[in-house]
DNA sequence: CGCGATCATCGATCACTGATCACTTATCAC
DNA sequence: GTGATAAGTGATCAGTGATCGATGATCGCG
């Protein structure tokens, strides 16, 4: 007996770590279909079958809620961008990455809502989470990595990686987040469109 | 006296249509300050000097103070548009009025919230308020419209105007929301990365 | 088996939110 | 004056996020 006096892992109904997964499966759910504010605690705790404070057990707050569906969405696009991504040779190697984060975010719309479409909060106060934090900048560290890598390999190209990655990364969030957010609105084919933008951001790479 | 019966003109403190004006400015201030969910009726009410519920004479909810500033808003932004927005000869007048959408972005963000990273609402069943639609689409409708006309001009370039001035558009959606959702984020400098983003979006309407 | 200890869960409740209503107050025309 | 009318308010409602003490269920251990 390594530890001495552990504390027994009840098995309960649907207690444990499972409740949990439930709570945030519902949440997703609810969330990006009414929106953070649009959904209440008690709603949540409906969904799940258990009451309202039972929620507490489990998460700190409702924020709280949001933040780790923030967190595990980012952590999910890292690593597809982590498996699709190849060492750059051409700008078609960044549109395959690109490609990856809009399929990604039109494939859950739910989650990408939460992630980057977030309202207020992070306006002046909060310093934002540090989990949330850190999971957004290792996905945007992959797609800034590759342009470097890139731009190293052909020096006739442009420089500040930094910034082109920021400019390309917010003309990639742009089209995601209008295409999820007004579904409404007349878009032109939209695989096209999807395409085309892709191809312009990642040629961007390059040039000038 | 062409109306017969008309109602009598109150003058009393602050009375009218001034009063409305004072919610709306301490409303934006707000808002823009915390958050349209981190301010209270109360708080507005406090902030303008009357009670709570003399918003409601003024106002049916206290979203329709959000949408009054929504609304004004878009139609400052056409406004600009249309006074800053020559005939396009060069990409450099598109990337002039392509400035002018990032200054009122950035300068209004709240507003800019309301408008484009709202939550749930416009996911399904929420028609989206006529006049907020409408404000929209306008300002849309001018960057199309100088896109169109330059691609016109300069038959070799692209075609599909409607689908570049919706990247375009995107491209340009993106780094604003971005800039507003993620003040903590490290950018790089931050004129520089929107000045080239701007010239980039606004080179592409000619590109291939 | 029984007996604490422990933990998941819940009803009740708190302060606060947006919104409503009956009531008072102040100003007007006459 | 007097009534009419609009402006403004206190009280209150249902619903919100969050907290707390009590209720069981389940465990290791005797």
């Amino acid at each position: 007996m390594p530890e001495p006096s552990r504390r027994s892992p009840r098995k309960a109904k649907g207690a444990g770590p499972e409740r949990r997964e439930e709570i945030l499966a519902a949440a997703l759910r609810l969330f990006g279909q009414y929106g953070l504010y649009g959904v209440s605690t008690r709603q949540i705790a409906q969904a799940v079958g258990v009451s309202q404070p039972t929620l507490y057990a489990y998460f700190a707050s409702k924020d709280e809620i949001a933040t780790e569906l923030h967190v595990r969405a980012f952590r999910e696009l890292e690593g597809r961008l982590r498996t699709g991504a190849r060492d750059p040779e051409s700008p078609d190697d960044v549109a395959v990455a690109l490609r990856i984060y809009v399929d990604f975010g039109l494939e859950n719309p739910d989650a990408y809502r939460v992630a980057f479409m977030f309202e207020g909060q992070h306006g002046q106060d909060m310093p934002e989470h540090p989990d949330v934090s850190a999971s957004g900048h290792a996905a945007f560290g992959i797609l800034r990595h590759m342009i470097a890598e890139l731009q190293a390999r052909h020096p006739d190209g442009g420089r500040d990686p930094d910034g082109l990655a920021q400019s390309i990364w917010a003309g990639m969030h742009g089209l995601v987040s209008l295409l999820i957010a007004r579904p409404g609105f007349p878009w032109t084919d939209r695989e096209q469109l999807i395409d085309r933008h892709v191809r312009m951001l990642a040629d961007m790479a390059m040039a000038r």
